[in-house]
DNA sequence: ATTGCTTAATTGCATAGACAACCTAAAATT
DNA sequence: AATTTTAGGTTGTCTATGCAATTAAGCAAT
């Protein structure tokens, strides 16, 4: 890529997140459809808490790639839903542990079978070496601005 | 893919647009350095209309993948940067053709220069055909679920 | 000309995001 | 032990977004 390099279409996609909008617009219907009505956002979170419980918001800020206010906000979402509760940690006192609750868990299966159905939608006619290519050159341009 | 596909972290860097978010705020870095301050997003309606002035937002809405009321308020708070005017339509008394003032024309150049910067930045060592790919991908997966 | 349908834009409302400043607790340094 | 630095969270401010509902203008078709 050389000085002159032209502003494509193609990187506009990039620039704008065509597609991850498109996914997470599509979620957050396949959801609604069964009267989930949480965003697609809230499902991120809810997804690496039903894969373990008791992370920290700064591991969940890691995880989502976002920053600590707005998953501080996000949790305040979800507490106030009552889908997930701060616990503060004994051993470290300044962190918050995040546990679901029970109403929490319960959104488990049928949460992760929209998400499930939203990929197979995503993924339609895909080829799965192409895709691997894709996901690997996603992971470099966000090594390459880290 | 079937019905067991499995969510994996890659699933979630598409879904949570990892890449590009990290473009936008490199880029709104970049613009910041010349003292550009202007949001990524308005910077992608600024670029449509250096391409050509006179767009409708509805055509604006179309070229960035966004809603109609994200227009409205993004040219709201382009016009009170004074970087752009509302022209209402003579032939269509509905639409609105957004201008570029003198301002918003002056920042044509060394807004392409930052958003070239962010480009090689964001694809430094990322393999041509391979990148090809990956667009082709990000579309293919946008228009399956448009 | 009147009625009905479509289209461009706006407004209301709720959620999410980035960034900076701040508070408090823990860890490191002296 | 006292001081400084680092780390986890929160709050404030401003911008952006999605969806639903609304207004006003154009278009169609009788």
């Amino acid at each position: 890529m050389n000085e002159s390099t032209v502003i494509s279409e193609e990187f506009f996609s990039f620039l704008s997140g065509k597609a991850s909008t498109a996914i997470s617009r599509r979620l957050q219907r396949n959801l609604k459809e069964v009267k989930l009505n949480i965003t697609a956002e809230q499902w991120s979170i809810l997804y690496y808490l039903w894969m373990e419980e008791g992370l920290t918001q700064q591991e969940l800020a890691n995880f989502t790639f976002r920053d600590k206010p707005s998953i501080t906000r996000l949790i305040n979402n979800l507490e106030r839903l009552g889908l997930v509760i701060r616990v503060n940690d004994k051993q470290d006192r300044r962190s918050n542990l995040i546990y679901l609750t029970k109403e929490g868990r319960k959104l488990k299966e049928v949460g992760m079978q929209r998400a499930s159905l939203t990929i197979r939608e995503s993924l339609e006619g895909v080829d799965e070496t192409n895709l691997k290519i894709a996901q690997e050159i996603l992971e470099k341009v966000f090594q390459n601005l880290r």
